[in-house]
RNA sequence: CGGGCUGUGGCGCAGCUUGGUUAGCGCGCUUGACUGGGGGUCAAGAGGUCCCGGGUUCAAAUCCCGGCAGCCCGACCA
C-alpha cells in the first residue's frame, strides 16, 4: 500500500478528550476517529488490526469445532419481551437502544441470547444434532451511561460471541470448557496476560461464569487474586475467608454503656466522639438497614472500616421503610433485639469476633459501647457483605489476597435453560423421546476493546508497537529523499514491487516529505519491521532494517532474497 | 441520574474578568522556492454561523437567562 494513497492522517497532538495511551495513539496514528461519544469509525489502519484480531479468534473457534454465523443486529422487540429482558430496559439492567420502524419496534441488539436461541432452535430438533456451538463477530449496541477511554468503553462495539447448545448440563459443561480453553488460546496468541476469574452473571443470567481479565493500569475493574492457591474472582463476586472463627463472649466483660452522641450519625463522627478512648472505625459495628430481594427488611452488619457490598436486588432503606420500622432509627441503628422486631440479621465474616463493639442504640442521638456478639446481639446468617481489600483472607486457602486492576476482555456463562425454556424453539427431542430444553452456554469477547487493550499494552513514548500477528502491515518501507533523488525513488519502487510480488503486506511511504516526518510516522504507526532506502545505503547497495520493538538495526542487500528483509 | 469543568477554522489553544475597529497563535492544508537521515526554512494563500436560542446594550466571542453537546469524578454497567 502506498502511503501517499492511504486514507490516513497522523496527528502531532492528541485530541483533548483522549486520556489513556491507547486512545491517544490510535487517534494520532489515524487508526480510528470519533463520530459521537462512544462511537468510533475504523480507518484502514485500524480495520486491518481489527481484522487480524478477528482472524485469530475465528481460527481458534473454528479449530474448537465452532461454526461461524452472522445474526441480525436489529432485533424485533417481541423477542426481548418473550425472554422478559425487555422489562429490564426500564431499570437499565441491560441498556439497549430502541428503534421504531415500519415493521414495529426493534432494539439495536446489545447481546444475542434471544436471537440465537430462536434461530438455532428452529434448525435443531433432535439430540442427534447436538452438541452444537455457533459464533459470530459483529456489532453490538450498549447505551452506556458513560463511554470513556476511546475503544475501551463504547456505545457501539465489535464483539465475538459464541453460543453452545447441548442436551444436558454435563454436556453443556464440556462445551463450556472447550470454548473456555479456546478463549485462553486466543489471549495467548494476542500476547495478552489473562486471568479467568469467578464473576457475577448480571443481566445475562445463569450460574457459573467467568470473566477474562487482562491486568492493566487503565482497567475499570478489580479482581481478587490469591498467589498462594490461584483463587481469582471479581471483587463483585469474591467471597472472603474467615468463617468459623470461634466467638466467645466474655461473660466478665463490662455491660453495655449508652452514650449521648448528638448529631453524630456517621462512622467518622462517632470515631471523633470517642477520640479520647483510642477508638477506630474498625471498633464500630456498621449496621445497614436494607430490603432484600424478596422485600423483607434485613439488618446487614459489617466492621465500621469496611464498605458494604450488597447482593444484587438488595437496596438500602428509604424514608418510608424507616417509617414502617420505628425500631430502627436512621443514623443510630444497632442490632440489639432486631430479631424481636421481626428483622433478621446477616453479618459479614469480619464481624465474627466478640467485640466489644460500638454501635447505634436504636435511639436518636445515642450510641452504645461494650456491645458483645452472642450476649447483646446475635447473627442469623453469615456471609461476605464487605468489599474485599488487599490483605483479606483468601476464602480457599486463608492466605492474604491482592486486588488487581484490570480490563474485562471476555465473559463466559453457563446459562443452562434460562433462555431455551422461555424462547420459541428452545426445545428438542431427547434420546428418551421426550421434549427437553437446550442446555446453553454463551461466550462474549470484546474485539474492539481488545484492540484498545493491545494498544494499551504495546506502545512506547513514540507510538504503537504492534505484535507481528496483529500489525496493520508486516513491513513499513521508507524511501528517503525521493524528491531529490530519482534513483532512490526508483530503487524503493522496485523493492516495493518485489515485496508485494512475494506476498508481503507492505506499507510503502512514498510521500515527498522530510525524513523526520517519515520516521516519526513509522514510529507512531508501529509496524514491526522498518526498511529504509536512502541515498547513503543505495550507494552501497543496501537497505536498512530496523525492529520497532527492540530498536535492533542491521543492513541487508537491496538485491538479496526477500526473506532476509523480514523477520530478525 | 447527581457534582465539577469545557464548547472559538481539521487538531491543540489564547482572547471573555473590565463589551468597542479587521477574532489571534501553533500544528495541519494549498502554491512556490530552498532544504534533504528524526515532525527543516522562507514567502504568499485558503479556511470561522466564536455550540444553539433568547435577552441586555448604540455595540456581545465577551454580560444575563434557557437549552444542547463534550470531558472528568461518582452512581450504574454482559
Amino acid at each position: 500500500m502506498r502511503m501517499s494513497r492511504l486514507l490516513v492522517r497522523t496527528l502531532r497532538e492528541a485530541p483533548a478528550d483522549a486520556e489513556v495511551a491507547s486512545h491517544q495513539l490510535l487517534v494520532r496514528g489515524g487508526f480510528i476517529r470519533r463520530l459521537a461519544s462512544g462511537v468510533y469509525s475504523f480507518l484502514p489502519l485500524g480495520l486491518r488490526v481489527l481484522h487480524h484480531i478477528e482472524d485469530v479468534i475465528a481460527d481458534e473457534l473454528d479449530a474448537a469445532g465452532c461454526q461461524q454465523v452472522l445474526l441480525p443486529a436489529l432485533h424485533p422487540l417481541e423477542l426481548w419481551e418473550q425472554s422478559g429482558r425487555a422489562a429490564r430496559f426500564g431499570t437499565d439492567a441491560l441498556p439497549a437502544m430502541q428503534v421504531e420502524g415500519r415493521g414495529g419496534s426493534f432494539v439495536l441488539g446489545p447481546t444475542h441470547e434471544e436471537v440465537v436461541t430462536v434461530t438455532v432452535g428452529a434448525e435443531v430438533e433432535s439430540y442427534r444434532q447436538l452438541p452444537l456451538t455457533v459464533y459470530q463477530i459483529q456489532v453490538k449496541f450498549r447505551d452506556e451511561a458513560r463511554p470513556r477511554f476511546g475503544l475501551l468503553r463504547t456505545r457501539e462495539l465489535i464483539m465475538a460471541d459464541a453460543y453452545s447448545f447441548d442436551a444436558d448440563k454435563e454436556a453443556m459443561q464440556a462445551s463450556y470448557r472447550t470454548v473456555y480453553d479456546a478463549y485462553l488460546r486466543i489471549f495467548a496468541r494476542l500476547g495478552l496476560n489473562v486471568s479467568p476469574v469467578e464473576a457475577e452473571s448480571g443481566a445475562i443470567g445463569g450460574d457459573v461464569n467467568h470473566e477474562f481479565m487482562v491486568p492493566s493500569a487503565v482497567g475499570e475493574d478489580y479482581f481478587v487474586s490469591c498467589l498462594a492457591c490461584g483463587y481469582a474472582a471479581n471483587v463483585e463476586a469474591a467471597a472472603r475467608g474467615g468463617f468459623g472463627e470461634s466467638v466467645d463472649p466474655d461473660a466478665a466483660a463490662p455491660a453495655t454503656v449508652e452514650h449521648h452522641t448528638p448529631d453524630r450519625p456517621g462512622i467518622e463522627q462517632v470515631v471523633a466522639f470517642f477520640k479520647d478512648r483510642d477508638v477506630t472505625a474498625a471498633d464500630l459495628l456498621k449496621s445497614l438497614a436494607v430490603v432484600d430481594a424478596s422485600g423483607r427488611p434485613v439488618l446487614v452488619l459489617l466492621p465500621g472500616d469496611r464498605e458494604a457490598r450488597l447482593p444484587s436486588g438488595w437496596r438500602l432503606f428509604e424514608d418510608e421503610d424507616f417509617a414502617a420500622h420505628p425500631s430502627l432509627v436512621k443514623g443510630y441503628i444497632g442490632p440489639m433485639e432486631a430479631q424481636a422486631a421481626g428483622i433478621s440479621v446477616v453479618a459479614d465474616v469480619g464481624v465474627a469476633r466478640p467485640g466489644p463493639w460500638i454501635t447505634g442504640a436504636n435511639r436518636a442521638h445515642h450510641h452504645v459501647s461494650g456491645v458483645l456478639l452472642g450476649r447483646d446481639f446475635s447473627v442469623d446468617e453469615w456471609g461476605a457483605f464487605a468489599q474485599v481489600v488487599p490483605g483479606d483472607a483468601c476464602p480457599r486457602c486463608g492466605q492474604k489476597v491482592d486486588l488487581v486492576r484490570s480490563v474485562e476482555a471476555a465473559h463466559t456463562f453457563q446459562l443452562g435453560t434460562v433462555y431455551s425454556s422461555v424462547m420459541t424453539g428452545g426445545s428438542f427431542v431427547a434420546e428418551d423421546g421426550d421434549e427437553a430444553f437446550f442446555s446453553m452456554g454463551c461466550y462474549g469477547m470484546g474485539v474492539s476493546r481488545l484492540l484498545a487493550v493491545v494498544a494499551e499494552e504495546c506502545h512506547d513514548d513514540r507510538g504503537l508497537v504492534w505484535p507481528a500477528a496483529l500489525a496493520p502491515f508486516q513491513v513499513h518501507l521508507l524511501a528517503l529523499g525521493t524528491g531529490r533523488s530519482p534513483e532512490v525513488a526508483e530503487a524503493a519502487d522496485a523493492l516495493h514491487d518485489r515485496l508485494v510480488a512475494a506476498g508481503v503486506d507492505v506499507l510503502y511511504d512514498d510521500r515527498d516529505v522530510s525524513p523526520g516526518v517519515k520516521f516519526a510516522d513509522a514510529d507512531l504507526i508501529g509496524v514491526p519491521v522498518r526498511l529504509v532506502v536512502g541515498a547513503k545505503g543505495l550507494a552501497r547497495g543496501i537497505v536498512e532494517w530496523r525492529s520497532r520493538a527492540t530498536g535492533e538495526e542491521r543492513e541487508a542487500a537491496l538485491a538479496g532474497p526477500v526473506e532476509t528483509l523480514l523477520g530478525p
